[in-house]
RNA sequence: GGGAGCUUAGCUCAGCUGGUUCAGAGCACCUGCCUUACAAGCAGGGGGUCACUGGUUCGAACCCAGUAGUUCCCACCA
């Protein structure tokens, strides 16, 4: 049988990712064992894959494959989140493209609409995430609004408004006009955009129109309609005679009073600020302030209404350029300036936000956030990098109440209930409010009372979910038995998710853990960083710079994606994507799959007299690689406790490539069509089963093809459920022993390159040192590395070339191919780097300070240093003197 | 405007408590090789004033101060 050059992944992926599925390996129960959860960010019910997901998840599946290896009861729970304001949108223009108007439905035709959408669509993002091989419980999939989760959401509603902590108020809100919703504070981004800033007339009322006005700068001269008062600062001696008389607004000829504050910057603009309660948050306290007249002149999409009088139902923007255009005709526009500000955009639809006054509820946020900043402060929750703990203070300590109500369907319904008079009350149901009421004295019937139109924000549901994929319970219900899962998953062990959430999603779960928990929903919280292109743009849909995920498994395989997406990738570090990262996961793959070939290919040997390994150094290839490996498990088992999955990764990647492929498979490789001795095939196999398992939970389809491949297996006894190889003692000295076996061979390989002497010939070799018993051990493995004759052991200079390794003195005669001008060149170049380096070293040592201030371990290193510089330039100078 | 981070090879980044021949890795690049696992490969090699300036120290990529550039977060100057 023929086996290919190249690995193909697609034919592994498939059939190892049901296997899997098949055999239930990703599934978990409680058991004995000690857990370890993951609950996956879950990813907009409507979503596509797109490389942030990618890297992420992939990070992911690493961290639970491994700890499924260690012996931890691994579960990683997927799921989708319903994302109101995003899939309501969606829903809606596809309601749109059928003709149907959003306003024409029940709230009930409504959300079947809704609910057949995601059931068409909510699946496909998972979908994607098998392809990238993640192993995640999907018995376990839940979603934001599963009936049992959405009880939940309620119930914590219920129970923040028990302790005063949710409220219902008046307020300036932030305002998005194209999903006709509030938001809140954390969901609108400011940019800065360039503007423009209107410098508008005001008419002093009772003169003489020519004579008296004041100059406004503003950004919103379409909110002009809206003024009810012009504010100056009281200081400001220039409107010292204004304050207390009468202006005329513009185009609607309203009379308003000036006002004076201190809130006005005297150096802004005109120093005269057109006040507008309506529209803006900060006019809005001046309002309250002094008593000002509130006039709202927008619609809840961002129209002018008729209380605006002028450009009635035109959109803010339009009647922004024609209010200028009027003012400008009725010569009251004095002069525009092109203006840079910060602009609101909401977060999910890129809407301008409008702040808008209405009537919301609140969550009170000081009490929840003062454990949530303590459990980080105290380690107890640890972000991952640390850098961020900074942010988070920050954020905890400035909190502002957080607006949960949203104008929309898709959600859950706030469980508030009102009588005709506006009256409320809360509770879970219809039933339970009318008893509610009737207990105020307050005789209702069912008929009598509505409830809240409103839903709740996502991230009110969100922040429950590493509880609520658990026990849909959330206060641990004793009728439910389901919280012995909730027992045993929570908390979980590692969150990963992007920076950008860290305060939308990532702290507010942590207040939800210790308010309706009383425990942090997870240990650790890596962030990873943001995928950008290779300009270091952020990757979106509308710049067309993200690849197509699929394609790209299509192209390198998941395992090559996957390597390419965490070779790049330090926690908190932005990820300059690039394809050849992927390439050069996909190139890896290949190199461990030709590894394979090799062992395959090899006949082993039965013949007794073939069975000893011992004469031909794969005794010594075995010891080394043995110890290699151990070295090396032991810095990969310190990089993943660090989260430094990339390191991991490389670390492991060299192992395999260096170590194994180039240095150990090479020195045990038989001579062309000898047999292998079965000795060192064992051991081979057992290496490469080792490897194999630190590659799987970075490549996990190439591991268990090749897992397959190496052996007859029983049915279960796959690679995802293998043990993880256990620390063990390794011995230095073999790795010193081989560092200059090695050492040797490349100064070798060297001289052939310079001198260009090809492979076949063979080089004499001879070694003068302290060491040559184990040279001789190491005999074979030089002369089959190296392709060197016997090795002479000399106690003087001999002819030819002279290297050195260490201390050891080597000397290859090459017969008249040497260049001795240029052999004489090399070794005095050489010598004068030691003799400079000598001499900074005595320096140091000659240096008191240094002598008395060092670590006597420091300064006995230097002497150490020393000895070796002038053993090294004694051989150097005698073989330079041999040369002459 | 406030805060945090970053600046090390052509690129992306490591570099722990200041001290090992400490200036590193991967990729890219250059040279030579189609050697019977792999050209998606093998062997070898060249690249850096550690942003700049000053200070502390016996000793600084590392600590301190300042400067420049850059990124992110926060913030109601119309």
């Amino acid at each position: 049988m023929t086996i290919s050059k190249t690995y193909d992944p697609r034919e592994a992926e498939e059939k190892w990712y049901s296997y899997w599925m098949e055999k239930k390996f990703f599934h978990s129960e409680p058991d004995d064992r000690e857990p370890y959860t993951i609950v996956i960010p879950p990813p907009n019910v409507t979503g596509v894959l797109h490389m942030g997901h990618m890297l992420n998840n992939t990070i992911q599946d690493v961290l639970v494959r491994r700890a499924r290896m260690k012996g931890f009861n691994a579960c990683w729970v997927p799921g989708t989140d319903h994302a109101s304001i995003a899939t309501e949108a969606k829903v809606v223009a596809m309601l749109r493209e059928k003709g149907i108007s959003k306003r024409d439905l029940t709230r009930e035709q409504f959300m079947e609409h809704a609910w057949e959408w995601k059931k068409k669509y909510g699946g496909i993002i998972l979908e994607q995430l098998k392809k990238l091989g993640a192993s995640c419980d999907w018995e376990r999939q839940r979603f934001t609004m599963d009936p049992a989760l959405s009880d939940a959401v309620i119930d914590t509603f219920i129970h923040l408004h028990k302790k005063g902590l949710l409220y219902r108020s008046l307020r300036m809100v932030n305002w998005d006009p194209v999903g006709r919703t509030a938001v809140s504070d954390e969901e609108v981004i400011r940019k800065e955009v360039n503007q423009k800033l209107y410098y508008v007339k005001y008419l002093v009322a009772g003169s003489d129109p020519e004579a008296e006005w004041v100059t406004i700068a503003t950004t919103r001269p379409e909110t002009i309609m809206a003024d009810t008062a012009v504010c100056v600062n009281p200081s400001d001696t220039r409107y010292t005679h204004l304050q207390g008389k009468t202006l005329i607004v513009p185009l609607v000829d309203r009379r308003i009073p000036v006002i004076a504050d201190d809130y006005v910057e005297m150096d802004f603009g005109t120093g005269c600020l057109k006040v507008t309660p309506a529209h803006d948050p900060n006019d809005y306290e001046l309002g309250l302030k002094h008593g000002l007249e509130v006039i709202d002149i927008l619609t809840e999409d961002g129209r002018l209404n008729e209380q605006a009088r002028v450009c009635v139902g035109e959109d803010r923007f339009a009647a922004r350029k024609e209010v200028a255009r009027l003012l400008s005709e009725a010569g009251l526009l004095e002069k525009i300036e092109d203006y840079k500000s910060q602009v609101g955009f909401s977060e999910r639809t890129d809407a301008v936000i409008e702040p808008r006054l209405s009537l919301q509820w609140f969550v009170r946020m000081k009490d929840l956030a003062a454990p949530a900043l303590e459990a980080v402060e105290k380690g107890e929750v640890q972000l991952i990098p640390s850098k961020f703990t900074a942010t988070y203070r920050y954020w905890m300590e400035h909190v502002k109440d957080w607006c949960v109500s949203r104008q929309l369907w898709w959600g859950q319904q706030i469980p508030a209930w009102y009588d005709t008079q506006g009256d409320y009350v809360i509770a879970k149901t219809a039933e339970e409010a009318v008893a509610m009421f009737a207990e105020k004295g307050n005789s209702l019937t069912r008929n009598d009372i509505h409830q809240d139109e409103d839903v709740v924000d996502t991230w009110f549901s969100s922040w429950l979910w590493p509880i609520s994929v658990f026990d849909p319970s959330v206060f641990g219900d004793p009728k439910n038995p389901g919280n012995a899962d909730l027992r045993y998953y929570y908390p979980g062990n590692d969150l990963v998710t992007a920076p950008e959430i860290l305060f939308f999603w990532v702290a507010r779960m942590i207040m939800a853990g210790l308010e309706f928990r009383g425990e942090i929903p997870f240990r650790n919280v890596y962030l990873t960083g943001i995928v950008r292109d290779k300009q270091g743009r952020k990757m979106s849909k509308s710049l067309g710079n993200s690849p197509e995920p699929q394609g790209l498994i299509d192209k390198y395989g998941a395992d090559g994606v996957r390597v390419g997406m965490l070779l790049s990738s330090p926690a908190g570090n932005d990820l300059l994507f690039d394809e050849s990262y992927c390439e050069q996961g996909r190139n890896f793959a290949n190199k461990i799959w030709n590894a394979y070939r090799l062992i395959k290919g090899w006949e082993v040997a039965t013949a007794a007299g073939e069975k000893k390994s011992a004469t031909n150094g794969n005794t010594e290839a075995i010891a080394w690689f043995e110890s290699r490996f151990r070295a090396e498990l032991e810095n990969i088992e310190q990089l993943f406790a660090q989260y430094r999955l990339s390191d991991a990764l490389m670390a492991v990647y060299k192992l395999v490539w260096d170590d194994f492929c180039s240095w150990y498979l090479e020195m045990i490789k038989p001579d062309y069509g000898k047999p292998m001795d079965p000795d060192t095939h064992g051991a081979t196999i057992a290496f490469f089963e080792d490897l194999l398992k630190l590659i799987h939970p970075f490549m996990p389809f190439i591991a268990e093809e090749l897992w397959h491949e190496l052996a007859e297996r029983d049915e279960k006894d796959c690679i995802i459920v293998t043990a993880w190889p256990r620390q063990q003692a390794f011995n230095r000295e073999r790795l010193d022993e081989m560092e200059r076996v090695i050492g040797v061979v490349s100064q070798l390989r060297n001289i052939r390159n310079e001198k260009q002497i090809p492979f076949k010939t063979e080089l004499p070799l001879s070694v003068r040192s302290a060491n040559q018993d184990m040279y001789r051990r190491y005999e074979p493995v030089i002369r089959k590395l190296a392709h060197t004759g016997p090795l002479q052991l000399v106690n003087e200079q001999a002819p030819g070339v002279a290297f050195l390794v260490g201390t050891d003195e080597f000397f290859t005669d090459l017969g008249s191919n040497i260049d001795m001008k240029a052999e004489r060149e090399r070794m005095s170049k050489e010598l004068i780097y030691l003799q400079g380096f000598l001499r900074s070293v005595q320096a140091k040592l000659s240096n008191e300070r240094f002598v008395q201030n060092a670590r006597p371990e420091v300064v006995e290193n230097e002497r150490q240093k020393k000895a070796d510089a002038e053993a090294k330039i004694n051989a150097l100078e005698k073989n330079l003197a041999g040369l002459e």
